[in-house]
DNA sequence: ACAGTAACCTGTTTGC
DNA sequence: TGCAAACAGGTTACTG
């Protein structure tokens, strides 16, 4: 179930062995997901160029006589890429391969909560990507932006900084975390939060993800990269999924409120 | 425009 | 042990 540094750490697991490779074929098991998938015909043959991240949706860019196209995919909540030598027989779950020479890219989703469109330039055009805010990590994040689009808002500062139209990337877990490290109470309102506070956030959301990507992002259940490997970030987590344990920086207990999904805080530090 | 909720799915964990 | 409910890292669509 993965969140931006997730989805960066495949991204850099898929991108050297992949890249100028050529997409030979392709196995469709089963187009069901988000929305119905099909691979375009004009897709065979075609060569493999950058491989990008926009928020937690991954762009492949492929080239070919036909000129570019785009693969974008996002891995809801359960997708996962492999990368295979040999791939062996599918699996329960193993919706999509998309055969490279040499090296079969596998998709398995077992929720299906995932996505996978194809789409000429230019690929921020594609309604998926249309309306999304800034990129958490985008070097025009700051605590202005955060300040100027949250004023009148009375939605909690939780669930604005979780918005895609507003900052795109920031799921449950690291929001939570981010929250932490701005020592801001993530059920106070957007609209009430200075602009001191927001300058904090900025920072504080952008140091957790790079740290996060720095360790492969968090395994806490079944997130693997593409290549095998499970992210350590979770030893990092400081209140994600600790409701009841103590506060790393006080004596406190780390709280847990249940809703739609579950957020944690610690009373003390975060007012 | 905004806020809140239901919906899309399967698998695992928790509680009785 | 069995069964049902709750919950899981995401996002869109719908309602008021």
């Amino acid at each position: 179930m993965p969140e931006l540094p997730e989805v960066e750490t495949v991204r850099r697991a898929l991108s050297a062995p992949l890249r100028d490779r050529s997409l030979t074929d392709w196995i469709l098991r089963s187009s069901e997901l988000r929305w119905p998938v099909s691979i375009p015909e004009s897709l065979r043959g075609a060569r493999l160029g950058a491989l990008s991240r926009i928020a937690k949706y991954l762009v492949f860019c492929f080239e070919s006589d036909q000129g570019q196209q785009f693969l974008i995919s996002h891995l809801g909540m359960s997708g996962s890429f492999r990368l295979l030598k040999e791939a062996p027989p599918a699996a329960k779950h193993d919706h999509i391969d998309l055969l490279f020479d040499g090296l079969t890219l596998r998709y398995n989703d077992p929720r299906r909560f995932g996505s996978l469109h194809f789409q000429k330039p230019p690929v921020e055009a594609h309604f998926l990507l249309r309306e999304l805010g800034l990129d958490a990590l985008s070097e025009e994040l700051d605590g202005k932006y955060l300040f100027r689009k949250s004023r009148g808002r009375r939605l909690s500062v939780k669930d604005f900084v979780m918005n895609a139209k507003i900052l795109a990337g920031v799921g449950n877990i690291y929001a939570s975390e981010a929250l932490f490290e701005a020592k801001i109470r993530p059920t106070t309102a957007a609209g009430r939060i200075t602009k001191g506070r927001y300058d904090r956030l900025a920072t504080a959301i952008q140091f957790t993800l790079a740290k996060a990507i720095d360790k492969g992002g968090t395994t806490l259940r079944d997130f693997y990269s593409s290549d095998g490997k499970p992210g350590y970030f979770a030893q990092n987590l400081k209140v994600y999924d600790r409701g009841g344990q103590d506060c790393v920086t006080c004596e406190a207990k780390i709280r847990r409120l249940a809703g739609a999904r579950s957020t944690y805080y610690c009373p003390k530090c975060q007012r």
